[in-house]
DNA sequence: ATATTATTTCAACGACCATTGAATCATTGT
DNA sequence: ACAATGATTCAATGGTCGTTGAAATAATAT
């Protein structure tokens, strides 16, 4: 028996900022920083080579889009320190991987078009090869 | 035995170029209408309802970046398929699988700032909890 | 040839956004 | 109080981007 999919997934809210947030090389960089530990943001400054006001304005939007928590030292209040949220996380990274499944992805013509319409023994379009993409 | 995980990723080019066209509310709604199945863009208008230029718009932007390939009709020339390109979304799938693995997301305190300094049997950033996100 | 259909291109507008330098805030040390 | 440090905010700039309406292609039908 096959496996069944849902063919119609709704996009949640959170998707598209988070996305918006992600699509950025700077912001991007700093996130997967993020991702290998908690760190404050002036290791990130030398790490990642950014002046300091840029990194706290990206720094701002991964946390304002919720994919990164911040808190001050316990012991000294001038450092802060940012972490990734771990659940945010899991929420997109299951969405995405749904999502963005190949599996999922259906590549019969859909009803639409002289070729289907004139569908038979030797419908055109189910007989077309696509060209294959080379990486 | 512990299960090994590589905790620097480098990032492709093709990363955030795929990331900014996913990233606008429209092009989302249309990729995820193509990932249902090729599709011409007059049904992509009625269904979607935007403006035939706007679509076509979006249609190119989500084509340069590689995530779907086009092909007119071999009857009717004036009409145009659109498909997603199953190798690019296989290949984008599962670097961000990989990338935003929750489980690979290190949440140990990075060498950096006082706390991490003055550690000892009770280190503070050990002991810290964190806000969890209630979704 | 002319008209019609499907789709794209062009020009232009407004909004948003990444980056920069200077100023400001918050906190700790002297 | 004052200086020093970590980090944020502000204002300004240049560029990019989504959207719109009108014009232009491309291909078929009459």
């Amino acid at each position: 028996m096959q496996k069944e999919m849902a063919d119609n997934v709704d996009i949640p809210e959170i998707i598209v900022p988070v996305l918006k947030a992600l699509a950025d090389p700077n912001r991007l960089r700093i996130f997967a920083a993020l991702l290998r530990g908690t760190s404050c943001s002036g290791w990130l400054t030398e790490e990642l080579g950014l002046p300091a006001n840029l990194l706290s304005h990206h720094l701002r939007v991964l946390r304002e889009v919720g994919l990164v928590q911040d808190r001050r030292d316990s012991v000294d209040g001038r450092w802060i320190y940012y972490q990734v949220d771990v659940v945010v996380l899991a929420l997109i990274h299951q969405w995405l991987s749904t999502f963005l499944d190949p599996d999922r992805a259906a590549l019969q013509p859909r009803l639409c078009g002289p070729e289907v319409a004139a569908k038979g023994s030797n419908n055109p379009a189910a007989n077309f090869v696509w060209e294959t993409t080379t990486i």
